[in-house]
DNA sequence: CGGATAGTTGAGTTATCTCAAATGCAGTGG
DNA sequence: CCACTGCATTTGAGATAACTCAACTATCCG
């Protein structure tokens, strides 16, 4: 059995104080979808430790922290989790008989790794970091529960729903019908937009903890290939890579890339 | 404004008779979600005509027929209103700048197509008959009304989402991931049990209605390449095509050959 | 310093695309 | 019944984007 209502240390966040307050959230906690259901308790600490769960008004769950490659859900936990990064990288992904794999979506802070999930489990889909991961575990029928009790529930749903579509209709679209670079362009401006809503790009250099395996798992290519193109960017200028912090150097030539 | 509660004709489906009476079903209507949130007030007629909706106990919507070629959904109603098809083939599909068209889905009778019409409208999405077809419109605020009362809402929501996810994942796997072989293999074999489920193929032989560009649009690739794969299976006696039906001859051969 | 992981580069192969022309097929109007 | 029109399909030739393989280099981390 799961133990969601162990109440873990964390150093890097959460204010110290005294007595019961109000949780304190990460920047990336903006957007998510946990907080829109009142259902995350925060990062509220009262002496240095998270508050006991029955004062926040939260649902249960305890902040987790993974090291980069690991495997962020279990096998046995697939039935009855419902997780959501807090900060760090990580992808969701899955696999052919032939050990192909596809990256369905990079997830940052605040996602939700797909709102299925409150549903029923992705079977098939493995959610892994990248980085070094904090990741909050709600158990699903809590999560449903406190779902309920919100009065935007349609429409909350509706716009994590059509987010969620419309990006994978976007993935569908983009394999097999654009060229490798457009496929390279259209990642990173996404990337590059999806951080600087979250206040985590410098302007237009962002920390760029990716593989090139990663991207070419996501794009449908080879790492070689991968590889090759982002060559070429640098080559050209366009972009600019220096220890683990990517740059996009020429925007317009980025965005004009990106289409066909 | 709409007319959804404007009753027609309708010849090929539904017996006659006298009074109140249950709805009759088509067949493809098994497993359609408007029925299982027992929103569909189904085919029951009443001296020739549908019966007034209040006494079906159904949510106020009417059948609505297509022609081959036509949109079913047009821009207007994109915001409110939930389409089910009831019978024919149907195409779900988004296009590029450039005009390249992904078919996201082949949509038969029974098919909603896709959940998240529930929550709001797939923006971006256009559905297109291929076949005529028949089709129900609910609006989308009763049909809401409708799910919150069922209580299997939850587990319904997620047996629909679960299914689409997986469809779009292996969607997206399969494009740029298997060689064209694999695709066309794919889709057919998928487009059988699909068929068979609903009572609508005659052993290994179906209804084909398909133009090699639906299936080009639907696979990621052109309508020329399509053409090469189809006549190679055909050669080989694995298939057989013949006014607009298609026969499966060697059902194992192309299971082998949708692997990779 | 050594070992592992990640990225780079080049040569040769192949699946798929583009273009273009020929054929077939269904429906229409004379 | 025929010629005519508009699609859909077929076929071939040549071009190309992306792949595979393999060796080499750089970077990271203990």
């Amino acid at each position: 059995m799961l133990n969601l209502l162990e109440t873990q240390e964390i150093s890097s966040c959460g204010r110290r104080g005294a007595g019961v307050e109000e949780g304190t959230f990460l920047p990336t906690c903006a957007g998510c979808i946990a907080r829109e259901l009142k259902a995350c308790p925060g990062f509220g600490v009262s002496g240095g430790r998270l508050r006991p769960l029955e004062e926040t008004g939260g649902v249960k769950s305890a902040v987790q922290t993974f090291p980069a490659r690991r495997q962020i859900l279990h096998a046995r936990e697939f039935d009855e989790v419902v997780p959501v990064i807090c900060s760090g990288w990580a992808a969701s992904s899955t696999v052919t008989q032939n050990g192909k794999r596809q990256v369905l979506a990079f997830l940052l802070g605040g996602d939700l790794a797909s709102i299925n999930y409150l549903f029923e489990s992705c079977s098939g889909r493995t959610i892994e970091a990248i980085t070094p991961v904090t990741c909050r575990k709600f158990l699903r029928s809590d999560l449903q529960a406190a779902a309920l009790r919100v009065s935007l529930f349609f429409s909350l749903m509706g716009k994590a729903l059509a987010a969620e579509r419309q990006e994978s209709d976007r993935l569908n679209l983009d394999l097999h019908r654009r060229p490798a670079e457009a496929r390279v362009a259209r990642l990173l401006l996404s990337l590059l937009s999806r951080l600087k809503r979250a206040n985590k790009a410098d302007g237009d250099t962002f920390e760029f903890p990716l593989r090139q395996q990663h991207l070419a798992d996501a794009l449908g290519l080879t790492a070689v290939h991968v590889c090759k193109v982002m060559s070429r960017l640098r080559a050209a200028r366009i972009i600019a890579v220096a220890r683990r912090h990517l740059t996009i150097l020429d925007r317009n030539a980025l965005e004009f890339m990106a289409e066909r």
